[in-house]
DNA sequence: TATTCGCGGGG
DNA sequence: GTGTACGCGAATA
């Protein structure tokens, strides 16, 4: 009986821990193994170990063995192996035993890990259960139920087919506009989507309201009753939605709580599902099934501007979705039938999208090939920390060669509030300074694999790492430490990656051929040994890890560092090319050819001679060629590349560095005219173009050529206006809404978009209503979107190539923005009745002629007349300023 | 120029 | 569950 693992923990019977693997045999179907005989342990160093175990109840056995520690070049030391009956009574022990002065070691290991490392087991491996035995319990659901006393792991590469289940949850504040409270608000409705199907149904919807096509309850009580039942009877092995774990699990869970209704849904009958808050973010634990929000998965995967169901799916899969504001959901619940249908779909169409992304950007797999290499499960992998899954990992390697690893906060491994100290002593990679201009003809070279091959090449391990000035065969790096050489002990870290990287070649060879699903997993392999390998060097630089080591980092960033320069250097004197740029692996240089295969050839040559003279296991690769190549400052760069591809042709493309044509504030005219101006420097080579093309943008903001949706900002409200301290834009525009009495107000949790208007007051207060602004034909504020929109992205792109603010702005052959706004001022005054600020002597009320110094804010006088704005060319209802 | 503050996703 | 530890841009000192 062979099956894949998707989970895996334990349960206490008969005071005897049992391990309970949940997984999917091939055909589908959800199997639930038993292990027993088992025990937890962990390892001690210390002066009479038995003496202060005396008497320790849950104890079973002291034995006395060698291991050896892992920092630090040495040999294996006397160690005592505890063993106790219960790994619930662990701490207690190691705290015990803490409190005597004694060191312990991998005392802090889940014991669902502990089983897993020394049995080989990790997420997502298969196992073949050798002496299945069929049982039956009631503890757990699954349609197999076998005691497993003999097992291997085996190769597979196919994965068991998966039971989805995607969810959403509606649910109305008892205030109009305000976010629902899960302490008195109650879920509205539910909606699923099922794949495979449920019963033959591929969706269904749950609501405490009859309507059409819905399963209707006369409880919220009933409702989540049934919601429990649909995932126990689908079986469901995934989990997904968008934002389940920082919304709808945790609304759920509390409503639950307080209807009273087991959260037991779950493949354990008998454990509850987990909500546990810590750093503010929710984190929920359900045995046996996966939880795989399409949201976090994106957020991680994707750089996008906004991450709003919307937005990404629009985005990612070109689905446009109909939306229900996010205020406005409780006037719908309440409201007609036709209403009330219209939440519905939204509610369906939210779980539909949350599984379309899952299933079509097929979310999941990179984290289960991350799982298969690290040994990890999925849900640990999911919920982020990369230290957990580098430590399991590193357990399981170093435990296989004797080691042991410290338990974490002990033997002073961890300092208490984070050694901020000793980490900003970590110095990190060199960056050249850039040669300023545009360059023509640059080679991209760089470091296979920098900081992988560096611990390598010169053996850098905790293992090998000389402790005091013991009288050793070692290299002393740049930064004082001294390793080991390889004959004497070849370090577990380099032999690690000398593994990962010898499977990483093997796999992308496999890749070459065999089916495209084939090729798609093996693809998710080799992205992920290199995921893994890079995060090595890392691992040892941060403060909280069980094997913290600044030595380890040091030198690892100061050979990076060497090997730059010294490449440099030969680049420079020996080849004799000018180098224009580099950041800590790699270097650009410039070259007299302007034919690509030249250049090409020129690379390849570079990379074989320098490689030649590297030592060990360094390579420098010839990447690509810049045709042209454009550095602002350090870390940010944009290029015109050319790189061979899969048939041998040559393609092009736009590289940019540090340099963002998305970002949360800036509206969309900003981004498309950098990508513009950008592309026109790059591939025209053209400046005056260039400088062109700006000033024809500003000439169209003046004279209001530009859409106006390009100029919109968006943001969201999140709480109510009176509760912000400050002045915000948006929340200005819905004070002005209010006042205005218009119908539709904007509520938490809605995204605003909003226009700077002309005008005197504060930037935040002239922020206005797109729809109002072009039904009133109010002006925007060029000068702000020139000035705060354009400018600051396009001026550090023109200073690097010589262009200043001034001339951009100022009286080129074109038209001087000055002259422009006066243009411009002149049309719209006598097109719209509207005067100019300095023209204005007098302000008065329409209705009862009261006059005013300055125009009330709210635009209208007390007795809610319009304002006029006198000047000599008689009354106007707007005003314009500079 | 460094440090603290606030917010995202979701209804 | 033999626990854990966001990330980034804007505002402010």
């Amino acid at each position: 009986m062979e099956f894949q693992v998707l989970d895996v923990d334990y349960k206490m019977v008969n005071d005897k821990p049992v391990l309970r693997l949940f997984g999917k045999d091939a055909e589908g179907k959800s199997v639930c193994g038993f292990y027993e005989g088992f025990l937890p342990y962990f390892y001690a160093v210390g002066e009479d170990i038995e003496g202060k175990l005396e008497g320790n109840p849950f104890v079973v056995k002291i034995e006395k063995t060698k291991r050896t520690l892992p920092v630090g070049y040495q040999e294996p030391i006397e160690v005592y192996k505890i063993t106790l009956r219960d790994p619930g009574k662990t701490v207690e022990t190691r705290e015990a035993l803490k409190s005597m002065g004694v060191d312990t070691y991998e005392a802090d290991v889940l014991f669902k890990y502990r089983w897993m490392n020394d049995s080989n087991v990790g997420g997502m491996k298969w196992v073949s259960a050798k002496d299945g035995s069929n049982i039956s319990t009631d503890s757990v659901s699954a349609q197999k139920m076998i005691q497993i006393k003999k097992f291997d792991v085996i190769e597979k590469y196919e994965d068991a087919p998966l039971r989805y289940l995607a969810f959403d949850i509606e649910t109305v504040g008892a205030t109009e506009g305000m976010m629902p409270d899960p302490e008195s608000d109650p879920v509205a409705m539910i909606s699923l989507v099922f794949e495979p199907e449920y019963r033959g149904m591929k969706s269904m919807l749950l609501s405490t309201r009859p309507g059409d096509g819905i399963d209707s309850f006369s409880s919220e009580k009933e409702m989540l009753e049934k919601f429990v039942e649909v995932i126990k009877e689908h079986d469901s092995d995934v989990l997904s939605g968008f934002n389940i774990v920082g919304y709808d699990l945790p609304y759920i869970l509390k409503r639950m709580e307080k209807t009273k209704v087991r959260p037991a849904f779950g493949r354990c009958k008998d454990k509850r599902v987990r909500d546990d808050l810590f750093a503010g973010r929710h984190r929920i634990s359900i045995t046996g099934r996966l939880i795989a929000d399409s949201f976090s998965m994106i957020k991680k995967g994707w750089n996008l501007k906004r991450y709003g169901l919307d937005f990404v799916a629009k985005e990612l899969i070109g689905e446009e979705k109909k939306d229900v504001k996010k205020s406005e959901i409780g006037k719908f619940w309440n409201g007609s039938q036709e209403q009330y249908k219209t939440l519905a779909d939204y509610c369906l169409q939210d779980s539909r999208l949350a599984m379309k992304l899952l299933l079509k950007l097929n979310l999941l797999d990179k984290y289960v090939a991350l799982a298969k290499i690290s040994g990890s499960l999925v849900n640990d992998i999911l919920e982020g920390g990369e230290t957990q899954r580098i430590e399991n990992y590193f357990l399981r390697e170093f435990n296989k060669e004797g080691y042991v690893i410290p338990s974490k906060g002990s033997n002073g491994n961890v300092s208490e509030n984070g050694n901020d100290d000793e980490s900003k002593d970590l110095k990190g990679g060199f960056v050249i300074e850039p040669k300023k201009g545009l360059h023509e003809m640059v080679l991209v070279m760089d470091f296979k694999s920098m900081y992988p091959s560096l611990i390598r090449t010169f053996n850098i391990c905790p293992t090998t790492l000389v402790l005091g000035d013991g009288n050793v065969d070692s290299v002393t790096t740049p930064n004082g430490s001294r390793f080991v050489k390889k004959e004497v002990r070849h370090g577990i870290i380099p032999r690690i990656l000398e593994n990962l990287m010898k499977e990483r070649t093997k796999v992308k060879k496999q890749m070459k051929s065999g089916d495209e699903k084939l090729k798609k997993a093996l693809d998710m392999k080799q992205l992920a040994i290199k995921v893994m390998a890079n995060a090595f060097y890392g691992y040892f630089g941060y403060h909280r890890a069980k094997i913290h080591s600044i030595d380890i980092a040091s030198s690892v960033t100061a050979l990076g560092r060497q090997t730059i320069h010294d490449t440099v250097n030969a680049m420079e004197k020996e080849f004799g090319y000018e180098v224009v740029y580099g950041d800590t692996d790699s270097v650009m240089i410039k070259i007299p050819s302007d034919k690509l295969e030249d250049a090409e050839k020129i690379g390849k040559e570079v990379s074989r001679k320098m490689t030649e003279k590297l030592p060990g296991v360094m390579e420098l690769e010839f990447e690509k060629i810049f045709k042209r190549f454009l550095p602002l400052t350090k870390k940010r760069y944009m290029g015109w590349s050319m790189e061979r591809g899969k048939e041998g042709e040559w393609k092009e493309g736009m590289v940019m560095k540090g340099i963002e044509t998305v970002r949360r504030d800036w509206c969309e005219l900003t981004g498309d005219t950098m990508k513009d101006i950008i592309e026109i420097i790059l591939k025209k080579n053209n400046v005056k173009e260039a400088v062109t093309h700006f000033k024809e943008v500003v000439k169209d903001l003046l004279e209001g050529k530009i859409g106006i949706d390009k100029l919109t900002i968006t943001k969201t409200i999140t709480k109510k206006p009176e509760a912000y301290a400050g002045v915000q834009p948006h929340v200005e525009v819905i004070k002005k809404m209010k006042q205005r009495g218009e119908m539709e107000i904007p509520g938490t949790g809605d995204r605003i978009g909003y226009v700077i208007v002309k005008g005197m007051d504060l930037l935040s207060k002239r922020a206005e209503d797109p729809g109002y602004v072009q039904e009133k034909g109010l002006q925007l504020d060029s000068r702000y979107y020139i000035d705060n929109q354009l400018l600051p992205p396009l001026e550090r792109i023109f200073n690097a190539i010589g262009v200043t603010k001034e001339e951009l702005l100022g009286l080129g052959k074109q038209i001087g923005l000055a002259e422009a706004i006066n243009n411009h001022h002149r049309k719209q005054n006598e097109a719209k009745m509207t005067v100019n600020l300095n023209e204005v002597n007098g302000i008065l009320c329409s209705k009862c002629n009261k006059s005013y110094k300055m125009a009330p804010l709210i635009g209208k006088c007390d007795c809610g007349g319009s304002v006029l704005f006198s000047s000599e060319k008689g009354p106007a209802e707007t005003v314009i300023t500079h």
